[in-house]
DNA sequence: CCACGCTCCTGCGCGC
DNA sequence: TGCGCGCAGGAGCGTG
């Protein structure tokens, strides 16, 4: 499932070869992601150019010559570049044709979404409530230990809360526990702030590994070219439920935090 | 403001 | 071999 890492490969995979290129149509299969793809895309995109793409935490922003096309990947959505006339294949929902390569928008869950706005100010709902970026120089430990006061949640989920901080799913989240030694449970007004100095560290840790190795997958990711990514191979926790932890050999541990599984190591993690 | 649970959707793995 | 079931999960939204 795209987490931040895997939205920002699939980011520079784009940016590699269409920045420049005019959009000659689009092709909406369909329509029913998240919140309904626009009914008129094809007819608003055809002729601009793609400038540039940016990203704010799992959102994509294309930015073209009038406007910004969000993209967010959901938890099976892929974007790849693909050769002109490439016969579709079922879940691929929209094609955005250029001269040379045609954008393809793939979604078997549809969890997705593809919206247009006018310029390039990011003046939409979605884009307001955004946390800060894991890699701006607001996150700090003095950050989180600020915005954890008085905060009764657990550590993993208001980690893995958009509102407060973006780009860290449930995968990501347990990693960065197991790293900083943290359990997943922990109220996270009880931490410490050397607790949230050594969490900040690892979460930036967590997310620059799986970046450098092209973001993880399960079975669904595929980056912009289409090759799959390989730090699940380096999951430390994360889906090793009843096997021995990698640094101490203890059995992993799982929870359940608000219908989600956290694994943690009930040795290493305090 | 905060915490929590529900919802969207499809593919896969499991048990029988 | 096939069927039905439960699970996986980002994040908005409604409720208390």
């Amino acid at each position: 499932m795209p987490e931040l890492p895997e939205v920002e490969v699939t980011r520079r995979g784009l940016s590699a070869s269409l920045p420049g290129s005019f959009v000659k149509g689009a092709d909406v299969r369909e329509r029913r992601l998240r919140q309904p793809v626009p009914a008129d895309l094809a007819a608003t995109l055809e002729g601009q150019r793609l400038v540039r793409i940016d990203r704010r935490g799992k959102y994509l922003l294309m930015r073209f010559d009038h406007g910004t096309l969000l993209v967010h990947l959901g938890m099976s959505g892929g974007l790849r570049v693909l050769p002109p006339h490439t016969p579709a294949r079922k879940h691929d929902h929209v094609d955005i044709r250029f001269e040379h390569a045609v954008l393809r928008y793939s979604d078997p869950r549809r969890f997705g979404l593809m919206l247009w706005i006018d310029g390039w100010q990011d003046m939409h709902p979605l884009l307001d409530s955004l946390g800060i970026e894991p890699f701006g120089a607001e996150f700090t430990g003095a950050w989180l230990h600020r915005a954890t006061r008085g905060r009764r949640c657990a550590i993993k989920q208001f980690l893995m809360d958009g509102h407060v901080l973006v780009g860290v799913g449930n995968i990501y989240a347990s990693e960065s526990l197991f790293r900083a030694g943290i359990r997943p449970g922990t109220a996270a007004r009880r931490l410490a702030g050397t607790r949230c100095d050594r969490l900040v560290d690892a979460v930036r840790e967590t997310l620059t590994d799986a970046l450098a190795a092209g973001g993880s997958t399960l079975r669904d990711f595929l980056s912009a070219d289409g090759e799959p990514g390989y730090f699940q191979q380096h999951y430390f926790v994360y889906g090793r439920d009843g096997q021995p932890c990698r640094i101490c050999g203890t059995p992993i541990r799982t929870l359940r935090q608000g219908q989600r599984s956290s694994f943690y190591c009930p040795s290493c993690q305090k």
